[in-house]
DNA sequence: AGATTTGATATATAAAAACACATATTTTTT
DNA sequence: AAAAAATATGTGTTTTTATATATCAAATCT
């Protein structure tokens, strides 16, 4: 199977990085190829093929990816590449921080919310003083693997607001963890803001 | 001719940006589609067929006729284009200042050394002042167009300063002709200097 | 453990680029 | 105005992507 991919090789390696760029952004979106392809109108098949780099695609096609993916292909002179790194980190940043402040923002109301509804229930008040807390404190870190359980705690504040049933529900358990783990997160992230060195990476798992 | 084309010229289409910006990035070199295609390596056929926005060409292409241009493709966060814009705009402004200034003083040193030699010319003792006080200058625009007129008079002072016959041929009005003209265009900067608006544009014809 | 999802490959067909030429058509130079 | 250079376009062949579809292995979820 290894003949003649000289050529392809060298000519396919400088493509790499777009590739890599590519599946990074998409895993950044937390989107499976499938869900791409779906999004992009291109076969899952032919995702795999460009992320792995076992094709040397059309630009359409890259482009139209990228589009997807909230990118934008450009062509950036070499002179100007290690200023455009760092605009572009630094835009990402002011980004992540204001996607993390909204979410805790909503988050809090949600809380608070359910706490009328339950005024008995100490988990929630903790919950909601804890939100508060981690809205207040500048933010060293932009912890996007949170995100998920942000959106968990986020669904179970509101079906636990909204139905009357929810309240004499005889166990929630998710809502102790939470306010359990909600604290454990604002120790960590307050000892980050006295000194200390980030306890969560702020970079991508590569 | 025209039949089966509405696919084509809609996946095409955001492609335009691209080809636009190779062939500026090309011109900018002074290069024409021959140059760069033995560069690059390329049939030149293939880049005027990409330029023109006749073919979806495969990333390989645009990549190699990029890095040919000392160009990067990357992809770019849509959040960060305006910030990513004014940086590459910055390192370019940054990048010709530099280069027009290099270009002054090699001609400053070639019009002090034709200078000697014949020290009863007016024209030459002209220019390398007025050379002298364009680079003193703040210069508020790349002046792209005057390369060329600089590369010629370079070439005329070093061939003068150097060949020992020269000194008494019977007449070299490119010279008088230039200290003319650098004056006047001393004289256009000192305007702009003093709060006028360029006489030259920045921006490229398009 | 079993079911589902995900990513990588395989195959066959259609479409398009890459290529090497040749040749117009425009633009620039002299 | 003529010559030369630069750009655009045409043709036939080869190579490669794009697409549709299926499948397989591995990771993930229940």
């Amino acid at each position: 199977m290894g003949y003649e991919m000289g050529v392809k090789t060298s000519k396919r390696s400088s493509l790499a990085p777009l590739a890599e760029a590519i599946r990074q952004a998409r895993l950044h979106k937390g989107w499976s190829q499938r869900e791409l392809s779906a999004r992009a109108n291109l076969p899952q098949a032919q995702i795999s093929r460009l992320e792995t780099g076992n094709i040397d695609p059309q630009v359409s096609t890259l482009v139209e990816l990228a589009r997807t993916l909230d990118l934008d292909v450009q062509l950036v002179p070499h002179i100007a590449v290690t200023a455009v790194s760092a605009a572009v980190r630094s835009a990402k940043m002011r980004s992540e921080q204001g996607i993390l402040g909204d979410r805790l923002a909503r988050l809090q109301q949600a809380a608070d919310k359910a706490y009328q509804v339950a005024p008995e229930r100490e988990d929630l008040g903790s919950i909601g003083e804890t939100l508060r807390q981690l809205q207040s404190m500048t933010l060293h870190l932009v912890p996007l693997r949170l995100e998920a359980e942000f959106q968990k705690l986020q669904l179970t504040l509101e079906i636990f607001a909204n139905s009357p049933l929810a309240k004499q529900a005889r166990r929630i358990p998710s809502l102790a963890d939470a306010a359990i783990w909600l604290r454990s997160l604002r120790n960590q992230l307050a000892q980050v803001t006295d000194a200390e060195r980030p306890a969560y990476s702020l970079d991508d798992e590569d």
